[in-house]
RNA sequence: GGGCCGGUAGCUCAGGUGGUUAGAGCGUACGCCUGAUAAGCGUAAGGUCGGAGGUUCGAGUCCUCCUCGGCCCA
């Protein structure tokens, strides 16, 4: 019992609850996390979650995996934030959302990697043993795998961090085999002579993935074909026709030439009488580049070439006129190939936006080339080997070494190189400068790539299957029946699927899983047969992709096929069919078990892939035609796509640039849950930015969170809902509303995991915690929990006990709510809580306390907060003359028209009044004056009582400044 | 160069089918409190809705062009 002082100046403070709390107010993040982290590992609460939600309803997330290869960056951190959102609110409401994460481990850039190294040592890669290069492979692989676990883990993504997949597991390794072998067996594979993006410094075909575009500058050159052959248009005999191109390289291997059926061009003449056919829209650009006087031929001489005018006559030609003539290669003295004549062919795609109007056609670069001379039973040569030097037999080069430099060199096409030298020689080139363009580059050697023709295997999007479909029609249905999120990324794939060639699935490499076909030396048909593909696969499951050599050839054909007959391919699979498989072995293999749908349930796809929106052409593309291809459709349900992470300003970010954020330096100084705050309050669905100023606005964000956690840990302590619990329908309308209010959040909360809308998810969740607690709640019914409690009340008055019910009940739920997204400050907030409970994370979606319907009863309180608005408006004036200082000091009268007086919100008795506007006195009254126009009027007063020493009130009992009053001495007593 | 997407207060975001003075939270400034205290409460300032045209009685919201940025492609 709390002796009552003598004095008015007494101190009451002890006898006022004070929330109390060990919670510290400053995270230190940064140091807490990893012990944090720690706990979890070695409770293993991956294990644990997956036993809570054993046989409950699966939510598939299949992780799309990243190539092993560098340190997390924040691309990876975003994702795999997301994921992990995506797991942990799906784990909350309840359904057993495994996570098991993957890598990609195969591919170019590793290879070059471990090259690199190589030529570092002076060692040259092709006298390596590929076993031995494999296995350096595969460690490099292993190791980034090792890195971005820790990394990741850090970041506190739960997963299944013990078994990741990787795509070079034996067993991912045959179930690619496997798949493949589906296409095989299936008659979805062939093999054609295709001009691919070749690379000559890696040595092999890229894909689109594997190619950038940058600005460089090319030579230029315009080239004179001498016409030797023209039915319909006899006068063309002995003019040149000319061509421009930006690849000299490409010239000793000129089969044809290509006109625009509906192109006109015109015959020029120069100072020296010979005479140039070009198309009439570019005659000025080929004059500004050659510099020749050039007059047009026979023209009356009013007909300028400056002057814009079109008429056909002898001196004009359209293209169809050129049907049938032929032209002879600058080089044709060199006989054999060369002596050849060159066709001029009808080409779709000639145009007049650049050039001559007239196109060197080279089959065995260039795709349009390909096409025209094939339909016209012109084959490709294949003069250009890997390294991208001409063959040493290639009659124009002589096989002089200095002169048989890359096709990429610069000094090969230079106007001093040997190609324009011996053009020029011959009296061909009548033009040679420098050219600017964008250009096809490899993305690891920025290398220059060029189209090369080489034998390579595909998969036919248009070949009619057994079904009486085709790949592409199966992927557009497919693509139909998929939930998009955001849903215009369906477009996006959706154009893409319908314009894509057929897919080139061979490379030219050494880390990868082998295409393991067996050609037939006599037919060239692969081998389509499933006890050999059987066997194939087991040798893979056994010793990797080593398994596929030359040693094992009669092994694995077996007795019925002579080894003699066939070829084995040493070509391996493009990266993007490993990663297009991952399905395959991740969610079907039982591998994982937790990934496996209970009994009963059919259905093989994935809830959800969740990757960036590059991935359209990449991953979910891949993905959508492996699966299509063997099963018919999409191996997802429902695919979500996030943007790009930018920097402050909205560009990209570069290391070049200098403006990159580091997500582990991050981590190291503000901690994960900084992070995790930011990635799931930006828009992730569009680009979006970080930069110093934003995560200063995250930070303070997790300080009102924290804050709000902190008050209600300190206001609950002590509390136990047994002894102090108050039933919903015994507590005052307040604490009703506020609980209304939870239940109204509640539900957006719910709606947006369902739309996987984070933002909203946390946005929802702070202005909650600041207007509706913090600012409202709290600040109204401070003066309840620290003062209506005391010698005569232990625990309190009822409506303290109402109010701390449903401090607990809101604690309860933001815990839950806050878990997935600061999945360490929550851990924290918990355990302090309940230092002997498990993890929150266990837990599943609060339970509120049934309530009826609230509509009226919200609308009500709105009403009563927009009146409380006016009251502290009307108490500001005073504030700002110091007459008031807190609102305790103020009494208000509020004057009210006849219909907002009847109000109900405002109806309230006076105490509660006092109480809500957290003022000394209030009252309600008519208008004196009924003519005023505002419906309301607040006036304000100071109070003129005295402050009760302990709640600090300003009430008329109170005898003197520091005296009790009526409560507190009651409280006391 | 082409296709697609985006540009709302200092920051992060809201703004169904066009309709009164464009909103929220945070930050900022100022003030209060000093019993959530490197916390809490309040008030205020801040926007030519990327720019320019157009449709309409009326446009952040529809159309066109431009610009900046991004992704994909060439």
């Amino acid at each position: 019992m709390t002796e009552q002082s003598p004095s008015a100046a007494a101190d009451y403070k002890d006898t006022v609850f004070l929330p109390q709390t060990d919670f510290p107010m400053k995270a230190g993040l940064a140091q807490k996390e990893p012990a944090i982290l720690a706990r979890w590992q070695d409770a293993d609460l991956y294990r644990q979650l997956r036993d809570a939600r054993k046989g409950r309803e699966k939510f598939i997330l299949h992780d799309g995996p990243p190539y092993a290869n560098g340190d997390m960056h924040i691309g990876h951190a975003l994702n795999h934030i997301l994921k992990d959102m995506v797991c942990r609110t799906q784990s909350l409401l309840g359904k057993d959302a495994p996570y098991v994460p993957g890598w990609d481990c195969h591919g170019l850039p590793i290879e070059w990697k471990i090259e690199e190294q190589y030529r570092k040592k002076k060692l040259n890669k092709d006298e390596v043993d590929p076993v031995a290069f494999r296995a350096e492979c595969r460690a490099y692989a292993q190791h980034w795998v090792d890195t971005q676990r820790e990394q990741l883990k850090r970041l506190g993504i739960l997963g299944d961090w013990d078994n990741p997949y990787l795509t070079m597991d034996f067993a991912a390794e045959a179930t690619i085999v496997q798949e493949l072998m589906k296409f095989a067996e299936s008659g979805q594979l062939y093999r054609g002579a295709k001009p691919v993006m070749w690379s000559p410094v890696e040595k092999t075909a890229l894909a689109e993935a594997e190619v950038e575009y940058q600005d460089v500058t090319s030579t230029q050159i315009d080239v004179a074909f001498e016409i030797v052959d023209a039915p319909n248009a006899p006068e063309l005999v002995g003019a040149y026709a000319v061509i421009w191109t930006t690849t000299p390289w490409t010239i000793p291997v000129n089969q044809a030439l290509a006109y625009g059926p509906d192109v006109y061009y015109h015959l020029l003449r120069d100072e020296d009488g010979n005479r140039y056919l070009v198309a009439f829209d570019l005659i000025e650009q080929f004059r500004s580049r050659t510099g020749l006087e050039l007059r047009v031929l026979s023209g009356e001489a009013s007909h300028s070439v400056a002057a814009n005018v079109r008429n056909i006559g002898d001196n004009e030609i359209l293209g169809t006129a050129l049907a049938g003539a032929t032209a002879r290669h600058p080089m044709h003295a060199l006989g054999g190939f060369f002596a050849k004549p060159r066709p001029f062919l009808p080409g779709d795609f000639v145009t007049t936006d650049a050039g001559t109007g007239l196109v060197h056609m080279s089959p065995d670069h260039g795709e349009d080339d390909f096409d025209l001379c094939k339909a016209h039973g012109i084959e490709p040569v294949f003069a250009v080997e890997g390294d991208g030097r001409y063959r040493d037999d290639w009659a124009w080069l002589g096989g002089a070494d200095e002169r048989r430099m890359s096709v990429i060199n610069p000094k090969f096409n230079a106007p001093d190189g040997p190609i324009c030298e011996d053009l020029r020689a011959a009296g061909a080139l009548l033009s040679a400068g420098a050219f600017q363009h964008s250009y096809p580059h490899s993305w690891r050697s920025k290398a220059r790539v060029i189209f090369r023709c080489t034998p390579q295997w595909f998969i036919p999007m248009d070949a009619p299957l057994t079904t009486g479909k085709t790949l592409r029609s199966t992927a557009m249905q497919a693509i139909s029946d998929t939930r998009w999120v955001p849903a215009k990324g369906e477009n996006r794939i959706r154009s893409m699927v319908e314009g894509r060639p057929d897919w080139v699935i061979s490379r030219q490499r050494a880390w990868g899983v082998p295409i393991t076909l067996f050609v037939n030396r006599k037919t060239g048909q692969y081998l389509r047969d499933p006890a050999v593909n059987a066997r194939i696969v087991a040798a893979i499951r056994e010793s990797g992709v080593d398994g596929w050599n030359e040693a094992a050839v009669p092994a694995l054909l077996g007795p019925d096929y002579d080894p003699a007959d066939y070829e084995r391919v040493t070509d391996i699979l493009d990266v993007w069919f490993d990663s297009g498989c991952t399905h395959a072995f991740v969610l079907e293999s039982g591998k994982w078990p937790d990934l496996l749908r209970p009994e009963g349930y059919v259905g093989p796809k994935a809830d959800l892939y969740l990757e960036g929106s590059d991935q359209h052409r990449g991953w979910f593309q891949s993905s959508l035609m492996e699966s299509c291809g063997t099963r018919g459709h999409a191996p997802y349900k429902a695919v979500l796509t996030h943007g790009f992470t930018m920097d402050a300003k909205g560009m990209k970010m570069s290391k070049s640039l200098g403006n990159t954020i580091d997500p582990l330096t991050l981590i190291k100084d503000s901690g994960a849950d900084i992070l995790r705050l930011w990635a799931l309050s930006v828009d992730f669905t569009e680009d979006h930015r970080i930069g110093k100023e934003i995560l200063a606005g995250v930070s303070d964000q997790y300080r009102k969170l924290r804050n709000t956690f902190r008050y209600l840990l300190g206001a609950l302590a002590g509390f136990s809902e047994k002894d102090e619990g108050v039933r919903v329908e015994d507590m005052p309308e307040l604490e009703r509303y506020v609980l209304h209010l939870l239940a109204d959040m509640d539900a957006k909360l719910k709606q947006a995991v369902e739309d996987f809308d984070y933002n909203t998810y946390v946005r929802t969740l702070a202005d909650f915690a600041n207007n509706d607690l913090s600012a409202f709640f709290f600040d109204i019914r401070k003066d309840c929990l620290y003062c209506d409690i005391g010698p005569a009340a232990p625990q309190g008055t009822d409506k303290r006990r109402a109010y701390r019910t449903v401090l607990h009940v809101l604690f309860e739920a933001l815990v839950r709510y806050a878990a997935p997204v600061l999945v360490f400050t929550a851990e924290e907030v918990w355990s302090t809580r309940y230092p002997d409970a498990g993890s929150v994370h266990l837990l599943e979606w609060p339970e509120l306390p049934p309530l009826g319907d609230g509509n009226e009863l919200i609308q009500r309180w709105a009403r009563f907060r927009d009146l409380k608005d006016s009251v502290t408006g009307a108490i500001e004036p005073f504030r700002r003359d110091k007459v008031i200082h807190s609102s305790l000091e103020a009494e208000v009268t509020i004057r009210l028209k006849d219909a907002l007086a009847a109000d109900s919100a405002i109806n309230l008795g006076t105490a509660e009044l006092e109480e809500l506007l957290i003022v000394s006195a209030a009252s309600v009254a008519g208008f004196t004056d009924d003519d005023v126009a505002e419906t309301r009027q607040i006036e304000v007063t100071r109070t003129e009582h005295h402050k009760c020493g302990r709640c600090w009130r300003h009430l008329p009992e109170v005898t003197e400044d520091g005296a009790l009053c009526g409560r507190c001495s009651e409280m006391l007593a």
